[in-house]
RNA sequence: GCCGCCUUAGCUCAGUCGGCCAGAGCGACGCACUCGUAAUGCGUAGGUCGUGGGUUCGAUUCCCACAGGCGGCUCCA
C-alpha cells in the first residue's frame, strides 16, 4: 500500500503526516464533534479521500462552517420527511441560513401546523436511525434521468456553472444570496447527488446537492426544530410560482437550541409593538389606516425629547432649520425626477385647480427650492438645510410593520449644498455627526454599508459621475475606521449612499442613518452659486438622515432599551410612593421640588398598597422610585428604589434631586 | 402586491360540534383596609364576538368579500 503526505492544520500549526492511500478525513479526526473537513480551503465530506499534498483541517460542528453544514443536512432530513408524508411534493431548494435552514416545496396544499408536528416526528425517526450521507458525482444526463420527477431540480441542472464560491466558507449573507441563485444545489464544477443511506446501505432518499454534509443524521440529535411555514417565490422572483417554505433551526446541541429559543423569547419581550401598548406609547388606530401611527402622551414625551435634542445638535453643527409643506404640485416631483420612479409608491394625487397635488414622499425637492430662492454665494457653502420632514409612502400592504415600516414617517432630513471640493470633508463631517448622535442615544456598535449602482438600469447619471461619487463616499467611510460592507445595487436612483448599521443590545442590526451623494438633482433644479471668480457653478448635494425616520428610530430605541429608557428619555422619570397616605403631603413637596427643576415626576397617591405601587411602576420601567414613610419624612429624606430592585435609603431630598438631575443631564442609563 | 394564519371587554386569552343570560385574569371605577420595598379584600361597570353580505327557522360559530394584524416572499428613494 502506497503512502501520501498530507498536512494537518490546527490553528496556525501545520503538521506533516504520511498516511496510506485512501485515507479519509474521517480517519484523521476521531472526535465526533468534527462534522466536515476543510481540504485545501474547501469544505469537504469527512469521507473524502485525501491526496498527496492536501492541507486538511478539522471543522467542528460548533464552528460557523460546521453549523452551516449541520443545518444544510437538517434541511435534507426535512425534505426526506416531506416526501415521505406527502409523496406528491416536488423539491425546491434547501440551504442553510442564519440560525437554521429552510427548504422550499411545491405541495398540493400548504402545510398546517399539524403537518409540521408530523414532519418533526418523521425527522426525529430519521435522525435517530443514523442515516449516512453519500456523495455521488453524476453527469448531467444521469442527473436528469434520476431526477426526472423533480422539475425544479431539472431547472437547476440547466443553470449549472453559474456562480462559483463555496457555500461552507461564504458568509451567511453570501450563503443566502447564493442560495437564491441555487448554487447550494449545483456548484461551479461537477454535478453531485447526495444519497441518504439506511443502516443496511439501501438508499432512503436522494437530492441534487453540492454538499458537503455531516457524516450521519445522528449528529443532529435534538438540537433542531421546525419553526414556521411561509410562501416564497421560486428563485426569489415575483414572476415565478410560490412554493411553500418550511423554516427550521438547528444547533450543535440541545443547550444551544434552548439558548436560541430563549433569545427569540427575549426579542419578543422587547418587541416595540408589544411595549408600545404595554407602556402606552403609541398605537395604530385602524380608523386612520394601516402604517399610520399616533403617539400617546408618554410616547409623545420620548418623541419630543428626541426631536429637541436632535434639532439642537443640528443647529450647533451649523445646520439651518427650515420647514416645508406636506403636499406639492406634481411638477416639483417631475423636476426632481422622482415621479417616474416612485409614482406607485406615492399616495395617488389629488386633483384640484387643474393641478395634481401629491403628498410628498421626500423632502429634497423642497429644500432645493429654498436653495434656489435667491442667488447663492460660495461664501454660503456648505449650506445645510435641516428639518423634521414628514413624508408619506404608499408601502405595499404586506410590508407595513410596526414602527419600522410605516406609511407616514418623519425624517430628520438634511441636505448639504457644497462645492465638489467641499464634498469629501462634508461627508466625513456628516458621518462623524451621525455616529456621535447615535452614541448619544446609547447605540455604540456600528458598521457601514456602501450602496452602489448595480447593473440595473433604474439609475440616472453618467458612469463617471457614479464612479467619482462612489469613490468620495468610500474614502470618507473608510476614514471612520469602521467595517465597510459593500451593497452593490442598493443605491438611490440619483446617487450612491453610505448607511450606518447599528447593533442593538441583543445584537440585531438596524439600518439607521444614510448619507447620499447626489449630482443629479442640482442639475435638474438648475442649482447654482457664484464662485470666487464670479462664474456660476453647480453645487453638489448631500442627503443625510440621521435616524432615517423618527418612527423607526423610536422603535429601535424601544427594543434596544427593552422599554427601560434612560432617564433623559423616560416619559416619567420619577414616581414618588408614600408608605402610607399620611406621607402624601410630604412627597407632594418633594415632587413639586423636582418639577421645579424640570423633572418629569409624579406622585402615586392612589389607594393601592405600597408594594403594589412598586410593582406597577417597575413594570412601567420608571427609572427612579422615591419612597418615603415616617422614617424618611422625619429626616427630610427619601429612599431610592431603582429598576433592578436596588435601594438607597435615607437620601436627603436635595441630594436626591441633584442625583436625578445629573443622570438626566448626562444622558446615562440607570 | 403574493401565500398562509389570525381578529371575542382597554390588554392577554377561554368558549360556542349553529340555539336560552358569551366567560376569566389583569386594567378601569367604587367601598373598606393605612400598610417600609414586585400584586390587600369585596363589589361595579365594560362585549351589536373586526365590518359588510350570504346560507339557515336561527350565525359570534359555516361560506364569500373587505378592513386590520401576524409570519414569510417580493419590495424598501
Amino acid at each position: 500500500m502506497s503512502e501520501v503526505t498530507i498536512v494537518v492544520r490546527e490553528g496556525a500549526q501545520d503538521e506533516k503526516r504520511a498516511v496510506t492511500t485512501g485515507t479519509t478525513a474521517a480517519d484523521l479526526f476521531q472526535d465526533r464533534s468534527i462534522v466536515v473537513a476543510r481540504i485545501n480551503g474547501e469544505l469537504r465530506d469527512l469521507t473524502a479521500a485525501l491526496s498527496d499534498g492536501d492541507v486538511v483541517e478539522a471543522v467542528p460542528v460548533t464552528s460557523e462552517d460546521g453549523l452551516s453544514v449541520l443545518r444544510h443536512s437538517c434541511a435534507h432530513v426535512l425534505a426526506q420527511a416531506v416526501q415521505e408524508l406527502f409523496p406528491q411534493t416536488r423539491l425546491g431548494i434547501g440551504p442553510p441560513v442564519r440560525d437554521g435552514f429552510y427548504y422550499d416545496f411545491d405541495v398540493e396544499r400548504p402545510f398546517t401546523p399539524e403537518d409540521l408536528k408530523d414532519l418533526e416526528k418523521v425527522m426525529q425517526r430519521i435522525v435517530k436511525e443514523g442515516q449516512t450521507f453519500r456523495r455521488r458525482v453524476v453527469t448531467d444526463e444521469e442527473a436528469r434521468a434520476e431526477l426526472a420527477a423533480e422539475p425544479y431540480k431539472l431547472e437547476l441542472i440547466g443553470l449549472k456553472g453559474g456562480s462559483g464560491g463555496n457555500v461552507g466558507t461564504a458568509s451567511e449573507e453570501q450563503v443566502e444570496a447564493a442560495a437564491e441563485g441555487a448554487s447550494a444545489e449545483v456548484g461551479g464544477g461537477e454535478l453531485t447527488i447526495y444519497d441518504n443511506l439506511h443502516r443496511d446501505g439501501s438508499v432512503a432518499w436522494k437530492d441534487l446537492c453540492r454538499g458537503p454534509h455531516v457524516p450521519t443524521t445522528r449528529i443532529l440529535a435534538n438540537g433542531w426544530q421546525l419553526m414556521r411555514t411561509a410562501a416564497a417565490y421560486w428563485r426569489g422572483s415575483e414572476k415565478n410560482p410560490q412554493l411553500q417554505r418550511v423554516y427550521g433551526t438547528a444547533w450543535a446541541g440541545k443547550d444551544d437550541l434552548k439558548a436560541y429559543l430563549e433569545r427569540l423569547a427575549e426579542a419578543e419581550r422587547r418587541d416595540h409593538r408589544r411595549l408600545g401598548a404595554e407602556l402606552d406609547l403609541f398605537s395604530f388606530p385602524e380608523e386612520i389606516g394601516s402604517g399610520l401611527v399616533v403617539f400617546h402622551p408618554k410616547g409623545g414625551v420620548i418623541k419630543r425629547e428626541m426631536e429637541d435634542y436632535v434639532r439642537r445638535r443640528h443647529i450647533e453643527e451649523g445646520f439651518l432649520y427650515v420647514g416645508t409643506p406636506h403636499i406639492s404640485k406634481s411638477h416639483l416631483f417631475e423636476t426632481s425626477g422622482h415621479l417616474p420612479y416612485y409614482a406607485d409608491t406615492m399616495f395617488p394625487p389629488m386633483e384640484l385647480e387643474n393641478s395634481q397635488y401629491y403628498l410628498k414622499a421626500m423632502n429634497c425637492p423642497m429644500h432645493n427650492l429654498i436653495f434656489r430662492s435667491r442667488g447663492r454665494s460660495y461664501r454660503e457653502l456648505p449650506m445645510r438645510l435641516f428639518e423634521f420632514g414628514t413624508v408619506y409612502r404608499y408601502e405595499k400592504s404586506g410590508v407595513v410593520q410596526g414602527l419600522t415600516r410605516v406609511r407616514g414617517l418623519t425624517q430628520d432630513d438634511s441636505h448639504s449644498y457644497c462645492t465638489p471640493e467641499q464634498a469629501p470633508d462634508e461627508i466625513r463631517k456628516l458621518l462623524g455627526f451621525v455616529l456621535g448622535l447615535l452614541r448619544d442615544f446609547g447605540l455604540d456598535d456600528f458598521y457601514l454599508e456602501l450602496s452602489t449602482r448595480g447593473d440595473s438600469d433604474k439609475f440616472i447619471g453618467s458612469d463617471e459621475q457614479w464612479a467619482e461619487a462612489t469613490a468620495v463616499l468610500k474614502e470618507a467611510a473608510e476614514s471612520t475606521g469602521l467595517e465597510l460592507v459593500p451593497d452593490p445595487g442598493g443605491a438611490a436612483f440619483y446617487g450612491p449612499k453610505v448607511s450606518v448599521q447599528a447593533r442593538d443590545a441583543i445584537g440585531r442590526t438596524w439600518q439607521m442613518s444614510t448619507i447620499q451623494l447626489d449630482f443629479n438633482q442640482p442639475a435638474r433644479f438648475g442649482l447654482e452659486y457664484t464662485a470666487e471668480d464670479g462664474t456660476r457653478k453647480q453645487p453638489v448635494m448631500i442627503h443625510s438622515a440621521k435616524f432615517g425616520s423618527l418612527e423607526r428610530f423610536f422603535g429601535v430605541l424601544t427594543e434596544h432599551y427593552a422599554g427601560a429608557f434612560p432617564p433623559w428619555l423616560a416619559p416619567v422619570q420619577v414616581v414618588a410612593i408614600p408608605v402610607s397616605a399620611d406621607n402624601v403631603p410630604y412627597l407632594e413637596g418633594v415632587v413639586a421640588r423636582l418639577r421645579e427643576a424640570g423633572v418629569r415626576a409624579e406622585l402615586d397617591a392612589s389607594d393601592d398598597r405600597m408594594q403594589k405601587k412598586i410593582r406597577t411602576h417597575t413594570t412601567q420601567k420608571v427609572p427612579f422610585m422615591l419612597i418615603a414613610g415616617q422614617e424618611d419624612a422625619g429626616k427630610g429624606a427619601v429612599s431610592f428604589r431603582f429598576r433592578d430592585g436596588r435601594q438607597d435609603n435615607g437620601v436627603a431630598v436635595e441630594d436626591a434631586v441633584a442625583r436625578i438631575l445629573e443622570s438626566i443631564r448626562a444622558r446615562v442609563q440607570v
